[in-house]
DNA sequence: TGTCTTTTACCTACCAATAGGTTAATTTGT
DNA sequence: ACAAATTAACCTATTGGTAGGTAAAAGACA
């Protein structure tokens, strides 16, 4: 039974699957087999649409960053100054975490070693297209008066991406999203140019 | 061949090489097999001194835990100032991370949805420990006017342990170590009364 | 329009390898 | 003689992946 109007659909449910397993426990800790039994598939569908696990994983990244550079163009095009783009930057991570979920590629990062070649590259140029968004907002609100901070803007950059993974990783061994709130909001107040403690 | 006089040593030994093997790849990565082709011995004599998988991640947990709080121990019998403290505790995860390892807990935490029940446990305690740990030095050092800080000593202190763990994961990913070291040169500045800008 | 061909999207049935684990026998040191 | 330590020889379940086939939809073209 083909059904070439769905067939997109199919590859994208496939996606979404695996994006959930991915996010909630890993790549290594899941298998082909749960994915189609949670879409009631067979394993040799799967390869179908995607050949190999590393490649389902490439695609997984690929959509993934996708989204969040589109989400991030999004912040871009409002008028909000740095500090509330900022803001916005952390609520797309609370989000992933109100679903109960790590960061895609948060989680894949842990497993690093482990992955195959392509996606570790991958992995790495998603870091680094956050880390330049983050560069461009910082630089903005440092000129704007808002942020103050002497080290290079990309050192902060990285720190701050580092810390909300962190902050992420622990809220979910913990069960506890403010873990992850109050830290997100530490990571902010240290930025403030109006702040006289922390 | 038995040696009942290295018997400890063979159970240290297999932890030892399980810890590695954990920090660089992972609890869900790694064999029983792993273990015993570079131990040289059989599966079912792994089996003999950890008699799961869980077990012997629980018995890593609390060896790793117990040489921690140790290594605290021996930075309180200093007379260190907090921001020395401090220092050190840093230190001991810019250790880990030039054996190109992962905190064992950290990376852990990443797995944690995947772990059994005990691990879990086992996990949250650690992460606690370090947390107590860090609240009274944080509090020592507010009070001697080294740091600076509002928010309740536990919150900054589970922001300081995140942090890090994060850093410390993607500066692994990256291949480089100066991440690391960099944002925690930031986490520190962060707390720093004297500062007049981050 | 009808028919031939190709493509899409699946399926059943299998594979070799590896996972964690067990049982019973054997070797070793004391 | 005895306990401690280790082994050989399994087991069952699962892993990612493959072989070969089928039914239907989409194109091609006279």
């Amino acid at each position: 039974m083909a059904r070439p109007a769905n067939s997109t659909n199919t590859s994208e449910r496939i996606l979404d699957v695996a994006e959930r397993l991915v996010q909630t426990r890993g790549f290594n800790a899941f298998s082909y087999a749960d994915i189609a039994d949670a879409l009631d598939i067979t394993k040799a569908s799967l390869h179908y649409h995607f050949s190999s696990k590393a490649e389902l994983g490439k695609r997984l990244i690929e959509r993934y960053e996708k989204n969040f550079l589109k989400a991030l163009g999004q912040i871009d095009e409002s008028n909000a100054d740095a500090v509330e783009k900022l803001r916005r930057y952390i609520d797309i991570y609370a989000g992933v975490l109100r679903a109960n979920r790590m960061c895609l590629c948060g989680i894949l990062a842990a497993e690093f070693a482990t992955l195959p070649d392509q996606l570790q590259a991958d992995l790495k140029r998603f870091f680094e297209a956050n880390e330049r968004w983050l560069v461009t907002v910082l630089d903005q609100g440092r000129e704007a008066g808002v942020f103050r901070f002497e080290a290079p803007s990309a050192e902060v950059a990285q720190f701050f991406v580092a810390a909300l993974e962190g902050a992420m990783m622990l809220a979910r061994s913990f069960g506890d999203a403010r873990r992850f709130e109050l830290g997100a909001s530490r990571l902010l107040a240290d930025l403030d140019a109006g702040r006289t403690a922390a």
